[in-house]
DNA sequence: AGGCCGCCATTGTATAGACAACATACCACG
DNA sequence: CGTGGTATGTTGTCTATACAATGGCGGCCT
Protein backbone atom coordinates (compact mmCIF):
# COMPACT_ATOMS: atom_id res chain seq x y z
CA UNK A 1 0.00 0.00 0.00
CA UNK A 2 1.82 3.46 -1.00
CA UNK A 3 -0.30 5.16 1.60
CA UNK A 4 1.50 6.76 4.41
CA UNK A 5 -0.25 4.70 6.86
CA UNK A 6 -2.29 1.63 6.32
CA UNK A 7 -5.43 3.11 8.15
CA UNK A 8 -5.39 6.52 5.86
CA UNK A 9 -7.76 4.79 3.31
CA UNK A 10 -10.26 2.90 6.02
CA UNK A 11 -10.70 6.66 7.31
CA UNK A 12 -11.33 8.21 4.30
CA UNK A 13 -14.02 5.30 3.34
CA UNK A 14 -15.58 5.37 6.85
CA UNK A 15 -16.11 9.19 6.35
CA UNK A 16 -17.52 9.19 2.07
CA UNK A 17 -20.07 6.77 3.73
CA UNK A 18 -21.27 9.02 6.74
CA UNK A 19 -21.93 11.51 4.10
CA UNK A 20 -23.44 9.71 1.16
CA UNK A 21 -26.82 10.51 1.16
CA UNK A 22 -29.12 8.09 -0.86
CA UNK A 23 -32.00 9.86 -0.39
CA UNK A 24 -31.08 12.40 -2.17
CA UNK A 25 -32.25 13.35 -5.82
CA UNK A 26 -28.53 14.21 -6.99
CA UNK A 27 -26.82 11.29 -8.76
CA UNK A 28 -24.88 8.64 -6.48
CA UNK A 29 -21.69 8.87 -9.04
CA UNK A 30 -21.70 12.62 -8.41
CA UNK A 31 -22.03 12.74 -4.88
CA UNK A 32 -18.91 10.60 -4.71
CA UNK A 33 -16.94 13.14 -6.80
CA UNK A 34 -17.88 16.10 -4.77
CA UNK A 35 -16.94 14.37 -1.54
CA UNK A 36 -13.37 13.21 -3.28
CA UNK A 37 -13.27 16.58 -4.89
CA UNK A 38 -13.24 18.16 -1.30
CA UNK A 39 -11.05 16.32 -0.20
CA UNK A 40 -8.14 17.23 -2.72
CA UNK A 41 -8.71 20.85 -2.58
CA UNK A 42 -9.01 20.84 1.35
CA UNK A 43 -5.74 19.28 1.30
CA UNK A 44 -6.61 16.31 2.98
CA UNK A 45 -5.57 14.08 0.12
CA UNK A 46 -1.61 15.61 -1.00
CA UNK A 47 -0.45 15.03 -4.43
CA UNK A 48 0.32 11.88 -5.84
CA UNK A 49 -1.87 10.58 -2.82
CA UNK A 50 -3.55 7.34 -3.65
CA UNK A 51 -7.42 7.30 -3.69
CA UNK A 52 -9.31 4.56 -2.78
CA UNK A 53 -9.53 1.91 -5.12
CA UNK A 54 -12.70 0.84 -7.17
CA UNK A 55 -13.27 -2.07 -5.49
CA UNK A 56 -12.95 -0.20 -2.03
CA UNK A 57 -14.86 2.31 -2.89
CA UNK A 58 -17.80 -0.27 -4.20
CA UNK A 59 -17.30 -2.31 -0.93
CA UNK A 60 -17.19 0.86 1.61
CA UNK A 61 -20.07 2.50 -0.23
CA UNK A 62 -21.98 -0.14 -1.10
CA UNK A 63 -22.30 0.65 -5.17
CA UNK A 64 -21.44 -0.43 -7.84
CA UNK A 65 -18.33 -0.73 -9.92
CA UNK A 66 -19.25 1.56 -12.32
CA UNK A 67 -20.96 4.23 -10.17
CA UNK A 68 -17.93 4.39 -8.61
CA UNK A 69 -15.70 4.36 -11.40
CA UNK A 70 -17.77 7.24 -12.90
CA UNK A 71 -16.78 9.22 -9.77
CA UNK A 72 -13.28 8.75 -10.22
CA UNK A 73 -13.44 9.01 -13.83
CA UNK A 74 -14.91 12.82 -14.00
CA UNK A 75 -12.25 13.69 -11.97
CA UNK A 76 -9.95 12.52 -14.14
CA UNK A 77 -11.28 14.53 -16.87
CA UNK A 78 -11.38 17.68 -14.49
CA UNK A 79 -7.73 17.37 -13.63
CA UNK A 80 -7.99 16.52 -9.69
CA UNK A 81 -6.48 13.01 -10.58
CA UNK A 82 -4.67 10.83 -12.81
CA UNK A 83 -5.31 6.89 -13.29
CA UNK A 84 -2.49 4.11 -13.80
CA UNK A 85 -3.84 1.08 -14.79
CA UNK A 86 -2.17 -1.85 -12.71
CA UNK A 87 -1.48 0.87 -10.33
CA UNK A 88 -4.18 2.84 -8.51
CA UNK A 89 -5.68 6.29 -8.93
CA UNK A 90 -3.44 9.17 -7.25
CA UNK A 91 -3.90 13.33 -6.45
CA UNK A 92 -2.49 15.25 -9.43
CA UNK A 93 -0.11 18.20 -8.23
CA UNK A 94 -2.71 21.23 -7.94
CA UNK A 95 -0.53 23.39 -10.91
CA UNK A 96 -2.46 20.95 -13.31
CA UNK A 97 -5.52 22.44 -12.05
CA UNK A 98 -4.97 26.09 -11.66
CA UNK A 99 -3.75 27.66 -14.78
CA UNK A 100 -6.37 25.78 -16.53
CA UNK A 101 -9.68 27.78 -17.46
CA UNK A 102 -9.59 31.17 -15.86
CA UNK A 103 -10.59 34.32 -16.62
CA UNK A 104 -8.07 36.56 -15.61
CA UNK A 105 -7.89 40.54 -14.87
CA UNK A 106 -4.53 42.38 -15.76
CA UNK A 107 -4.28 43.06 -12.36
CA UNK A 108 -4.52 39.38 -11.48
CA UNK A 109 -2.24 38.12 -14.14
CA UNK A 110 0.33 40.62 -12.72
CA UNK A 111 0.12 40.05 -9.05
CA UNK A 112 0.61 36.16 -10.30
CA UNK A 113 3.54 36.57 -12.29
CA UNK A 114 4.93 38.80 -9.22
CA UNK A 115 4.84 41.76 -10.78
CA UNK A 116 3.01 45.35 -9.74
CA UNK A 117 0.13 46.36 -11.68
CA UNK A 118 -0.87 49.60 -11.95
CA UNK A 119 -2.85 51.46 -14.79
CA UNK A 120 -3.06 55.36 -16.64
CA UNK A 121 -5.53 56.67 -17.91
CA UNK A 122 -5.56 57.54 -21.53
CA UNK A 123 -9.32 58.65 -21.83
CA UNK A 124 -12.48 58.12 -20.66
CA UNK A 125 -15.59 58.69 -23.01
CA UNK A 126 -19.20 57.62 -23.57
CA UNK A 127 -19.78 57.17 -27.24
CA UNK A 128 -21.09 54.47 -29.44
CA UNK A 129 -19.14 52.31 -32.09
CA UNK A 130 -20.98 50.20 -34.92
CA UNK A 131 -18.34 47.90 -35.31
CA UNK A 132 -17.78 46.82 -31.62
CA UNK A 133 -21.30 46.31 -31.09
CA UNK A 134 -21.59 44.53 -33.79
CA UNK A 135 -18.97 41.97 -32.50
CA UNK A 136 -20.53 41.75 -29.58
CA UNK A 137 -24.07 40.51 -31.13
CA UNK A 138 -25.64 44.59 -29.69
CA UNK A 139 -28.02 46.57 -31.76
CA UNK A 140 -26.08 49.45 -33.37
CA UNK A 141 -27.20 52.37 -31.17
CA UNK A 142 -25.76 50.73 -27.85
CA UNK A 143 -23.91 53.37 -26.07
CA UNK A 144 -20.23 51.98 -24.01
CA UNK A 145 -18.03 53.58 -22.06
CA UNK A 146 -14.43 53.58 -23.86
CA UNK A 147 -11.79 53.62 -20.97
CA UNK A 148 -8.07 53.88 -22.89
CA UNK A 149 -5.29 53.05 -20.62
CA UNK A 150 -1.42 52.09 -20.65
CA UNK A 151 -1.40 48.89 -18.41
CA UNK A 152 2.42 49.27 -16.30
CA UNK A 153 4.23 46.27 -14.63
CA UNK A 154 6.50 47.50 -11.92
CA UNK A 155 6.04 51.04 -13.54
CA UNK A 156 6.78 50.06 -17.51
CA UNK A 157 4.71 50.43 -20.10
CA UNK A 158 3.29 46.93 -20.89
CA UNK A 159 0.09 47.05 -22.71
CA UNK A 160 -2.10 49.83 -24.36
CA UNK A 161 -5.84 48.86 -23.29
CA UNK A 162 -8.98 49.73 -24.93
CA UNK A 163 -12.21 48.92 -23.15
CA UNK A 164 -15.85 48.77 -24.58
CA UNK A 165 -18.39 48.59 -21.45
CA UNK A 166 -21.77 48.66 -22.31
CA UNK A 167 -23.26 51.78 -20.74
CA UNK A 168 -26.48 50.71 -19.37
CA UNK A 169 -25.03 48.19 -17.14
CA UNK A 170 -22.74 50.55 -15.51
CA UNK A 171 -23.94 54.09 -15.58
CA UNK A 172 -21.80 56.76 -13.93
CA UNK A 173 -18.93 53.91 -14.69
CA UNK A 174 -17.49 57.16 -16.33
CA UNK A 175 -16.82 59.39 -13.75
CA UNK A 176 -14.84 56.64 -11.67
CA UNK A 177 -10.98 57.21 -11.22
CA UNK A 178 -9.39 53.76 -12.67
CA UNK A 179 -5.98 54.97 -12.42
CA UNK A 180 -4.39 52.06 -10.35
CA UNK A 181 -7.13 50.35 -10.22
CA UNK A 182 -9.20 47.03 -11.19
CA UNK A 183 -11.72 47.70 -13.93
CA UNK A 184 -13.18 43.65 -13.26
CA UNK A 185 -13.34 44.64 -9.05
CA UNK A 186 -14.76 48.01 -9.89
CA UNK A 187 -17.88 46.16 -12.07
CA UNK A 188 -17.68 43.59 -9.10
CA UNK A 189 -17.94 45.95 -6.40
CA UNK A 190 -19.65 49.04 -7.43
CA UNK A 191 -22.20 47.35 -10.06
CA UNK A 192 -22.44 44.06 -7.97
CA UNK A 193 -21.72 42.10 -12.54
CA UNK A 194 -20.65 38.56 -11.64
CA UNK A 195 -18.55 37.83 -14.79
CA UNK A 196 -19.15 34.33 -16.22
CA UNK A 197 -16.94 33.09 -19.30
CA UNK A 198 -14.75 35.32 -22.15
CA UNK A 199 -14.08 34.29 -25.82
CA UNK A 200 -10.60 35.43 -26.46
CA UNK A 201 -8.33 36.13 -29.16
CA UNK A 202 -4.69 36.39 -29.67
CA UNK A 203 -2.59 37.39 -32.42
CA UNK A 204 0.73 39.08 -33.68
CA UNK A 205 0.96 42.53 -34.93
CA UNK A 206 3.23 45.41 -35.82
CA UNK A 207 3.12 48.73 -33.35
CA UNK A 208 1.50 51.42 -35.05
CA UNK A 209 2.79 55.27 -34.48
CA UNK A 210 0.54 55.72 -31.20
CA UNK A 211 0.81 52.52 -29.88
CA UNK A 212 4.69 52.79 -30.26
CA UNK A 213 4.69 56.15 -28.18
CA UNK A 214 2.48 54.84 -25.63
CA UNK A 215 4.23 51.74 -25.02
CA UNK A 216 8.03 53.64 -25.69
CA UNK A 217 9.41 51.08 -28.47
CA UNK A 218 10.08 51.45 -31.86
CA UNK A 219 7.41 51.66 -34.69
CA UNK A 220 6.40 48.31 -36.25
CA UNK A 221 7.96 46.82 -33.37
CA UNK A 222 6.25 43.27 -32.75
CA UNK A 223 3.15 43.62 -30.49
CA UNK A 224 0.30 40.40 -29.07
CA UNK A 225 -2.85 41.81 -29.96
CA UNK A 226 -5.40 40.44 -27.63
CA UNK A 227 -9.20 40.71 -28.20
CA UNK A 228 -11.64 39.22 -25.17
CA UNK A 229 -15.65 39.39 -25.20
CA UNK A 230 -16.54 39.07 -21.91
CA UNK A 231 -20.08 37.91 -20.60
CA UNK A 232 -21.77 38.01 -17.45
CA UNK A 233 -22.66 34.97 -15.61
CA UNK A 234 -25.24 33.63 -17.52
CA UNK A 235 -23.10 32.95 -19.97
CA UNK A 236 -25.16 35.04 -22.57
CA UNK A 237 -24.83 38.38 -22.13
CA UNK A 238 -22.31 40.21 -23.40
CA UNK A 239 -21.07 43.27 -21.16
CA UNK A 240 -17.34 44.34 -22.14
CA UNK A 241 -14.97 43.91 -25.57
CA UNK A 242 -11.33 44.79 -24.84
CA UNK A 243 -8.43 44.87 -27.34
CA UNK A 244 -5.18 45.34 -25.80
CA UNK A 245 -2.05 45.52 -27.61
CA UNK A 246 1.00 44.30 -25.72
CA UNK A 247 4.92 44.89 -26.13
CA UNK A 248 6.41 41.69 -27.90
CA UNK A 249 9.38 41.59 -26.07
CA UNK A 250 8.10 41.37 -22.30
CA UNK A 251 5.22 39.43 -22.47
CA UNK A 252 3.98 35.95 -23.07
CA UNK A 253 0.74 34.70 -22.60
CA UNK A 254 0.54 31.05 -20.90
CA UNK A 255 -2.34 28.63 -21.34
CA UNK A 256 -2.48 24.70 -20.52
CA UNK A 257 -4.01 22.46 -22.61
CA UNK A 258 -5.57 19.57 -21.85
CA UNK A 259 -7.18 16.24 -24.45
CA UNK B 1 -38.28 12.00 -36.53
CA UNK B 2 -35.97 15.45 -37.28
CA UNK B 3 -33.43 14.38 -39.81
CA UNK B 4 -34.48 16.26 -43.23
CA UNK B 5 -35.72 12.62 -44.88
CA UNK B 6 -36.46 9.53 -42.78
CA UNK B 7 -33.84 7.22 -44.27
CA UNK B 8 -30.29 9.77 -43.70
CA UNK B 9 -29.99 7.55 -40.08
CA UNK B 10 -30.31 4.34 -41.73
CA UNK B 11 -27.55 5.28 -44.33
CA UNK B 12 -25.02 6.69 -41.86
CA UNK B 13 -25.58 2.95 -39.64
CA UNK B 14 -24.66 1.53 -42.32
CA UNK B 15 -21.70 3.33 -43.22
CA UNK B 16 -20.44 2.90 -39.56
CA UNK B 17 -21.21 -0.47 -39.61
CA UNK B 18 -19.11 -0.93 -42.50
CA UNK B 19 -16.18 0.56 -40.94
CA UNK B 20 -16.19 -0.43 -37.34
CA UNK B 21 -13.68 -3.26 -36.82
CA UNK B 22 -14.04 -5.50 -34.04
CA UNK B 23 -10.51 -7.14 -34.69
CA UNK B 24 -9.09 -3.83 -33.99
CA UNK B 25 -7.11 -3.33 -31.04
CA UNK B 26 -8.46 -0.15 -31.08
CA UNK B 27 -11.41 -0.53 -28.31
CA UNK B 28 -15.22 -0.27 -29.78
CA UNK B 29 -16.50 3.09 -28.66
CA UNK B 30 -13.30 4.72 -29.88
CA UNK B 31 -13.77 3.44 -33.24
CA UNK B 32 -17.19 4.71 -32.92
CA UNK B 33 -16.22 7.92 -31.17
CA UNK B 34 -14.13 8.52 -34.30
CA UNK B 35 -16.03 7.20 -37.11
CA UNK B 36 -18.88 9.79 -35.87
CA UNK B 37 -16.09 12.82 -35.29
CA UNK B 38 -14.69 12.57 -39.03
CA UNK B 39 -18.21 12.82 -40.07
CA UNK B 40 -19.02 16.03 -37.83
CA UNK B 41 -16.39 17.59 -39.15
CA UNK B 42 -16.20 16.65 -42.79
CA UNK B 43 -19.58 18.23 -42.73
CA UNK B 44 -21.50 15.14 -43.33
CA UNK B 45 -23.72 15.92 -40.42
CA UNK B 46 -24.35 19.25 -39.76
CA UNK B 47 -25.15 21.50 -36.47
CA UNK B 48 -28.01 21.05 -34.77
CA UNK B 49 -29.10 17.35 -36.74
CA UNK B 50 -29.88 14.48 -34.54
CA UNK B 51 -27.19 11.94 -34.24
CA UNK B 52 -28.28 8.43 -34.26
CA UNK B 53 -29.72 7.32 -30.22
CA UNK B 54 -27.91 5.02 -28.29
CA UNK B 55 -30.79 2.65 -29.41
CA UNK B 56 -30.06 2.88 -33.03
CA UNK B 57 -26.38 2.30 -32.51
CA UNK B 58 -26.85 -0.73 -30.27
CA UNK B 59 -28.95 -2.17 -32.92
CA UNK B 60 -27.21 -1.15 -35.94
CA UNK B 61 -23.31 -2.05 -34.71
CA UNK B 62 -24.09 -4.93 -32.11
CA UNK B 63 -22.69 -3.32 -29.43
CA UNK B 64 -24.44 -2.75 -26.52
CA UNK B 65 -25.85 0.51 -25.01
CA UNK B 66 -23.26 1.61 -22.37
CA UNK B 67 -20.72 1.48 -24.80
CA UNK B 68 -22.83 3.12 -27.89
CA UNK B 69 -22.94 5.67 -24.59
CA UNK B 70 -19.61 6.27 -23.80
CA UNK B 71 -18.73 6.87 -27.47
CA UNK B 72 -21.61 9.50 -27.50
CA UNK B 73 -20.69 11.19 -23.57
CA UNK B 74 -17.23 11.71 -25.01
CA UNK B 75 -18.10 13.57 -27.72
CA UNK B 76 -20.14 15.65 -25.73
CA UNK B 77 -17.19 16.91 -23.30
CA UNK B 78 -14.70 17.16 -26.02
CA UNK B 79 -18.07 19.84 -27.71
CA UNK B 80 -18.58 18.09 -30.59
CA UNK B 81 -22.49 17.41 -29.48
CA UNK B 82 -25.11 18.08 -27.38
CA UNK B 83 -27.50 15.57 -25.22
CA UNK B 84 -30.98 16.84 -24.42
CA UNK B 85 -32.83 14.16 -22.30
CA UNK B 86 -35.77 13.14 -23.91
CA UNK B 87 -35.09 14.26 -27.17
CA UNK B 88 -31.78 12.72 -28.22
CA UNK B 89 -28.01 13.78 -29.21
CA UNK B 90 -27.20 16.70 -31.83
CA UNK B 91 -24.05 18.10 -33.43
CA UNK B 92 -23.07 21.31 -32.07
CA UNK B 93 -22.01 24.48 -33.50
CA UNK B 94 -18.90 24.32 -34.63
CA UNK B 95 -17.72 27.83 -32.82
CA UNK B 96 -18.73 25.73 -29.66
CA UNK B 97 -15.75 23.26 -30.66
CA UNK B 98 -12.99 25.01 -31.54
CA UNK B 99 -12.76 27.61 -29.11
CA UNK B 100 -12.62 25.46 -25.79
CA UNK B 101 -9.39 24.95 -24.00
CA UNK B 102 -8.64 21.48 -26.25
CA UNK B 103 -4.67 20.03 -26.85
CA UNK B 104 -5.10 20.00 -30.64
CA UNK B 105 -2.76 19.01 -33.74
CA UNK B 106 -2.70 21.28 -36.29
CA UNK B 107 -4.74 19.04 -38.46
CA UNK B 108 -7.18 19.35 -35.66
CA UNK B 109 -7.24 22.90 -35.48
CA UNK B 110 -7.34 23.19 -39.31
CA UNK B 111 -10.19 20.80 -39.96
CA UNK B 112 -11.69 22.90 -37.19
CA UNK B 113 -11.13 26.01 -39.02
CA UNK B 114 -12.45 24.88 -42.28
CA UNK B 115 -8.95 24.47 -44.00
CA UNK B 116 -7.22 21.54 -45.48
CA UNK B 117 -4.48 21.02 -43.53
CA UNK B 118 -0.85 19.47 -44.98
CA UNK B 119 2.78 19.13 -44.47
CA UNK B 120 6.42 19.69 -46.23
CA UNK B 121 8.93 17.70 -44.29
CA UNK B 122 12.08 19.77 -43.98
CA UNK B 123 14.46 17.34 -42.14
CA UNK B 124 14.46 15.13 -39.28
CA UNK B 125 17.35 13.86 -37.63
CA UNK B 126 17.88 12.49 -34.24
CA UNK B 127 19.97 14.51 -31.84
CA UNK B 128 20.90 15.84 -28.48
CA UNK B 129 19.86 19.76 -27.22
CA UNK B 130 20.43 20.62 -23.78
CA UNK B 131 18.10 23.55 -23.54
CA UNK B 132 15.18 21.55 -24.89
CA UNK B 133 16.30 18.96 -22.41
CA UNK B 134 16.56 21.48 -19.73
CA UNK B 135 13.09 22.64 -20.45
CA UNK B 136 11.48 19.11 -20.45
CA UNK B 137 13.14 18.78 -17.21
CA UNK B 138 14.65 15.67 -18.56
CA UNK B 139 18.90 14.93 -18.69
CA UNK B 140 21.08 16.64 -20.56
CA UNK B 141 21.77 13.33 -22.23
CA UNK B 142 18.17 12.45 -23.69
CA UNK B 143 18.29 11.77 -27.33
CA UNK B 144 15.58 13.51 -28.92
CA UNK B 145 13.87 12.95 -32.56
CA UNK B 146 13.85 16.47 -34.41
CA UNK B 147 11.63 17.03 -37.15
CA UNK B 148 11.08 20.36 -38.81
CA UNK B 149 7.71 20.40 -40.76
CA UNK B 150 5.95 23.62 -42.53
CA UNK B 151 2.57 23.49 -42.21
CA UNK B 152 -0.21 24.43 -44.77
CA UNK B 153 -3.43 25.63 -44.99
CA UNK B 154 -5.03 25.02 -48.02
CA UNK B 155 -1.69 24.43 -49.28
CA UNK B 156 -0.33 27.95 -48.30
CA UNK B 157 2.60 28.12 -45.87
CA UNK B 158 1.45 28.78 -42.39
CA UNK B 159 3.69 27.57 -39.76
CA UNK B 160 7.29 26.43 -39.46
CA UNK B 161 7.27 23.99 -36.93
CA UNK B 162 9.64 22.64 -35.11
CA UNK B 163 8.91 19.42 -32.70
CA UNK B 164 11.70 17.45 -30.47
CA UNK B 165 10.02 14.13 -29.52
CA UNK B 166 11.59 12.06 -26.88
CA UNK B 167 13.27 9.27 -28.77
CA UNK B 168 13.09 6.83 -26.38
CA UNK B 169 9.76 6.41 -26.85
CA UNK B 170 8.96 6.36 -30.14
CA UNK B 171 11.95 4.31 -31.48
CA UNK B 172 11.58 4.50 -35.49
CA UNK B 173 10.28 7.71 -35.51
CA UNK B 174 12.67 9.27 -37.88
CA UNK B 175 12.22 6.66 -40.82
CA UNK B 176 8.17 7.67 -40.34
CA UNK B 177 7.22 9.51 -43.43
CA UNK B 178 5.26 12.13 -41.91
CA UNK B 179 4.45 14.28 -45.06
CA UNK B 180 0.55 15.80 -44.76
CA UNK B 181 0.27 13.72 -41.59
CA UNK B 182 -0.59 14.14 -37.84
CA UNK B 183 2.27 13.64 -36.04
CA UNK B 184 -0.08 13.20 -32.65
CA UNK B 185 -2.20 10.51 -34.87
CA UNK B 186 1.24 8.64 -35.43
CA UNK B 187 2.53 8.88 -31.84
CA UNK B 188 -1.04 7.71 -30.74
CA UNK B 189 -1.51 4.78 -33.36
CA UNK B 190 1.98 3.70 -33.95
CA UNK B 191 3.34 3.77 -30.55
CA UNK B 192 -0.18 3.96 -28.50
CA UNK B 193 1.61 6.67 -26.68
CA UNK B 194 -2.07 9.16 -25.19
CA UNK B 195 -1.62 12.46 -25.12
CA UNK B 196 -2.34 14.03 -21.89
CA UNK B 197 -2.35 18.10 -21.35
CA UNK B 198 0.07 20.47 -22.35
CA UNK B 199 1.57 23.81 -20.92
CA UNK B 200 1.59 26.66 -23.78
CA UNK B 201 2.86 29.67 -24.07
CA UNK B 202 2.42 32.50 -27.35
CA UNK B 203 3.85 35.47 -27.97
CA UNK B 204 4.83 37.69 -30.25
CA UNK B 205 7.75 38.09 -32.79
CA UNK B 206 9.24 39.36 -36.01
CA UNK B 207 10.26 36.71 -38.58
CA UNK B 208 14.07 35.60 -39.10
CA UNK B 209 15.66 35.46 -42.70
CA UNK B 210 15.51 31.72 -42.60
CA UNK B 211 11.22 32.08 -41.12
CA UNK B 212 10.64 34.55 -43.64
CA UNK B 213 11.91 32.39 -46.65
CA UNK B 214 10.04 29.33 -45.44
CA UNK B 215 6.91 31.35 -45.04
CA UNK B 216 7.48 33.53 -47.86
CA UNK B 217 6.86 36.60 -46.01
CA UNK B 218 9.68 39.44 -45.64
CA UNK B 219 12.15 39.35 -43.03
CA UNK B 220 11.00 41.59 -39.59
CA UNK B 221 6.86 40.67 -40.09
CA UNK B 222 5.08 40.14 -37.07
CA UNK B 223 4.79 36.47 -36.15
CA UNK B 224 3.01 34.66 -33.63
CA UNK B 225 5.56 32.17 -31.49
CA UNK B 226 4.11 29.13 -29.95
CA UNK B 227 5.85 26.79 -27.50
CA UNK B 228 4.62 23.76 -26.64
CA UNK B 229 5.48 21.17 -23.70
CA UNK B 230 3.50 18.42 -23.75
CA UNK B 231 3.07 15.21 -21.82
CA UNK B 232 1.77 11.88 -21.27
CA UNK B 233 -1.66 10.92 -19.95
CA UNK B 234 -0.58 10.35 -16.81
CA UNK B 235 0.18 14.43 -16.82
CA UNK B 236 3.82 14.10 -15.59
CA UNK B 237 6.23 12.13 -18.10
CA UNK B 238 6.96 14.56 -20.86
CA UNK B 239 6.79 13.16 -24.71
CA UNK B 240 7.35 16.64 -27.00
CA UNK B 241 8.68 19.81 -27.06
CA UNK B 242 7.34 21.95 -30.12
CA UNK B 243 8.29 25.40 -31.27
CA UNK B 244 6.17 26.75 -33.97
CA UNK B 245 6.26 30.13 -35.61
CA UNK B 246 2.79 31.05 -37.32
CA UNK B 247 2.26 33.92 -40.09
CA UNK B 248 0.73 37.30 -37.95
CA UNK B 249 -1.29 37.99 -40.67
CA UNK B 250 -3.15 35.07 -41.50
CA UNK B 251 -3.43 33.33 -37.67
CA UNK B 252 -5.38 34.50 -34.40
CA UNK B 253 -5.24 32.26 -31.81
CA UNK B 254 -8.42 31.25 -30.24
CA UNK B 255 -9.28 30.18 -26.67
CA UNK B 256 -12.07 30.35 -24.20
CA UNK B 257 -11.46 31.46 -20.87
CA UNK B 258 -14.54 30.62 -17.49
CA UNK B 259 -14.93 32.34 -14.37
C1' DA C 1 22.79 -14.28 -8.01
C1' DG C 2 19.90 -13.57 -11.49
C1' DG C 3 16.18 -14.21 -14.33
C1' DC C 4 11.78 -16.03 -15.20
C1' DC C 5 7.10 -17.08 -13.94
C1' DG C 6 2.88 -16.73 -11.81
C1' DC C 7 -0.20 -14.37 -8.53
C1' DC C 8 -2.72 -10.42 -7.18
C1' DA C 9 -4.48 -5.78 -7.27
C1' DT C 10 -5.92 -2.22 -10.25
C1' DT C 11 -7.77 0.04 -14.13
C1' DG C 12 -9.81 -0.67 -19.00
C1' DT C 13 -13.33 -2.58 -22.05
C1' DA C 14 -17.64 -4.73 -22.95
C1' DT C 15 -22.15 -6.94 -22.17
C1' DA C 16 -27.04 -7.30 -20.33
C1' DG C 17 -30.63 -5.51 -18.00
C1' DA C 18 -33.58 -2.47 -15.01
C1' DC C 19 -35.81 1.65 -13.73
C1' DA C 20 -36.06 6.89 -13.69
C1' DA C 21 -36.59 11.38 -15.88
C1' DC C 22 -37.96 13.92 -19.60
C1' DA C 23 -39.95 15.26 -24.33
C1' DT C 24 -43.15 14.66 -27.83
C1' DA C 25 -47.13 13.10 -30.26
C1' DC C 26 -51.48 11.33 -30.17
C1' DC C 27 -55.94 10.26 -28.46
C1' DA C 28 -59.93 10.14 -25.52
C1' DC C 29 -62.78 12.58 -22.73
C1' DG C 30 -65.01 16.45 -20.91
C1' DC D 1 -62.07 23.17 -28.45
C1' DG D 2 -58.77 22.12 -24.98
C1' DT D 3 -57.21 19.52 -21.37
C1' DG D 4 -55.21 15.72 -19.47
C1' DG D 5 -53.62 11.02 -19.82
C1' DT D 6 -51.09 7.60 -22.25
C1' DA D 7 -47.79 5.50 -25.25
C1' DT D 8 -43.36 5.75 -27.04
C1' DG D 9 -38.70 7.14 -27.68
C1' DT D 10 -34.79 9.24 -25.75
C1' DT D 11 -31.09 10.13 -22.38
C1' DG D 12 -29.71 9.48 -17.23
C1' DT D 13 -28.57 6.50 -13.40
C1' DC D 14 -27.41 2.15 -11.38
C1' DT D 15 -26.44 -2.75 -10.78
C1' DA D 16 -24.02 -7.14 -11.80
C1' DT D 17 -20.71 -9.62 -14.23
C1' DA D 18 -16.90 -11.06 -17.24
C1' DC D 19 -12.57 -10.82 -19.24
C1' DA D 20 -8.34 -8.08 -20.85
C1' DA D 21 -4.19 -5.36 -19.96
C1' DT D 22 -0.93 -3.66 -16.94
C1' DG D 23 2.21 -3.11 -12.92
C1' DG D 24 4.31 -4.77 -8.77
C1' DC D 25 5.86 -8.39 -5.99
C1' DG D 26 7.64 -12.50 -4.40
C1' DG D 27 8.97 -16.94 -4.95
C1' DC D 28 10.81 -20.53 -7.68
C1' DC D 29 14.14 -22.46 -10.68
C1' DT D 30 18.44 -22.58 -12.84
Amino acid sequence: MAASHPHAVDALLEGLGRELDRASPLPLYYQIKELLRERIERGELRPHERLPSENELERALGVSRMTARRALAELETEGYVYREQGRGTFVAEPKLRQSLLRLTSFTEDMRARGLRPGARVLDVRVMRDERVAARMGLEPEEAFVRVRRVRLADGQPLALETAYVRAALCPGLEAEDLTDRSLYQTLRERYKLQLGRAEQTLEAGAATEFEAQVLRIPVGQPVLLIERLTFLGDGRTPIEFVRSVYRGDRYKFVVELRR
